[in-house]
DNA sequence: TCTGGGGTCCTAGGACCC
DNA sequence: TCTGGGGTCCTAGGACCC
């Protein structure tokens, strides 16, 4: 078996609001959160309330009636995220950042230089710590899955090294809501079967666990919990789909409110894939009703696309014929777009003779060529005057939001 | 308690091809 | 006349992660 634990997993504390709390020493200590409408991020001293990212700010209040709500410094989490990779990247190049406060790394290229992975994660913590002033927790292990678990383990602000030997022990006594991979319907598939910690998930047949859980997820976890995972730390891989969604509240299900809904939607998908360069084929629309449900429908194309009115009219011949099919829905709360199968947006695809193709949604004709040249014309309008200088007139109807603009932008640095 | 926004991967059924 | 099996792609839904 392969030796030594060399894998870092580390993960910065309550990032948001350990960041907030960093920037005005007056809310050190309090229960505090990021947000308003909705829970971006607690303190610590809400979650001892209960307060969770995701929870609207109601029923956090509810829980929490003493709690500070801060509107965010977005600029700021992107920049010390940002700073806190950058240390580790000090140590090695072999460091998969996998969201804005978390990342993997390998250090077993560079333990002659720095010391044994222990004394590197100290030095990682201690130097973040010291330069940027905020709170990171560290798991040390032989591989990436136990690694996560450990720095989960870890937290608030601590380190957890797992000896090589040792992992079946440290592992078999957690509860299975620990593993990547196991969230509440799984964790409560399990619980109907008498299986709480890690070892007891470990000790089950793994013929049950498919049945239970189906077959990728049953061999998974089963690997999992004997501590198999192979998964190398990886630097970079492309996303492999680009979406956008908004929440509405309760809107009507009619063209009125989902025609410039998707046109916006279409126009900030778009708009990230013509910055990289990028296309893709399969444009889907999820559509949300008024009790939670949620359907989907999608197209595929023959060859990529990233002009807004293109991806913005299948979104709305989908969503029609969607709503056509549910004539009983009158009440819409959330609509999203994305495009998949992306791949490097081809000059050539663009130039393809007229003719060749004609229906009006592939693309290659003399309509799409137009589009998309109008989309490049207006990406370099906005990156020069400000995204909101141009648009499409449409969408500046769209005003009132539940999260604001800066925090989207966050999220969609991944692609 | 009426629940944000960005992603990834898996499953199951059907179409289609060889 | 009836029937094979494998592979790939697409669609819709669902679980999960940060």
């Amino acid at each position: 078996m392969a030796a030594s634990a060399t894998i870092l997993h580390a993960d910065l504390d309550s990032f948001y609001a350990s960041v907030e709390q960093l920037l005005n020493p007056e809310l050190r200590g309090k229960a505090m959160a990021v947000g308003g409408g909705v829970v971006l991020a607690a303190s610590y001293e809400a979650k001892a309330f209960g307060v969770r990212g995701g929870m609207s700010g109601r029923k956090a209040r509810e829980l929490c009636p003493h709690l500070l709500f801060v509107p965010g410094h977005f600029d700021q989490y992107q920049r010390l995220g940002d700073a806190a990779i950058a240390v580790m990247r000090d140590y090695t190049p072999v460091v998969e950042r996998i969201s804005i406060d978390e990342a993997f790394a390998d250090v077993a290229g560079c333990t002659h230089l720095f010391g044994p992975p222990e004394q590197i994660a100290q030095t990682i913590r201690r130097r973040i710590r010291n330069e940027l002033g905020l709170p990171i927790s560290v798991g040390v292990a032989r591989t990436k899955h136990l690694a996560k678990v450990a720095s989960q383990v870890a937290k608030p602000d601590g380190l957890v090294v797992v000896l090589p030997g040792t992992e079946l022990e440290f592992l078999h006594d957690l509860p299975v809501g620990l593993m990547w991979g196991v969230g509440p319907v799984t964790e409560a598939r399990l619980r109907n079967e008498g299986i709480v910690t890690i070892g007891q998930l470990a000790n089950t047949p793994g013929k049950s666990l498919r049945g239970l859980l189906g077959e990728a997820v049953g061999d998974k976890l089963c690997d999992l919990a004997w501590d198999r995972d192979t998964r190398a730390v990886q630097t970079r891989h492309g996303a492999r789909s680009a979406g956008a969604q908004s929440a509405l509240g309760r809107r009507p299900a009619t063209e009125q409110v989902y025609k410039p809904t998707l046109r916006h939607l279409a126009d900030r998908v778009t708009t990230r894939l013509r910055a990289k360069s990028l296309a893709g084929r399969t444009i889907t629309v999820r559509i949300r009703f008024a009790d939670m449900r949620a359907i989907t429908r999608s197209s595929t194309l023959d060859a990529p696309v990233s002009a807004t009115a293109i991806v913005a009219e299948i979104a709305e011949e989908l969503v029609c014929a969607a709503l056509a099919e549910h004539p009983h829905e009158r009440i819409i709360t959330l609509l999203a777009v994305s495009v998949s199968h992306i791949g490097p947006q081809s000059h050539i695809q663009l130039e393809l003779p007229l003719g060749l193709v004609d229906e009006k949604h592939r693309p290659g004709t003399r309509q799409s060529l137009a589009r998309w040249s109008a989309d490049c014309a207006m990406d370099k309008a906005r990156a020069r005057f400000g995204r909101d200088a141009i648009g499409y007139a449409i969408n500046q109807l769209n005003k009132r939001q539940s999260v604001p603009d800066a925090f989207r932008e966050l999220a969609e640095k991944s692609l």
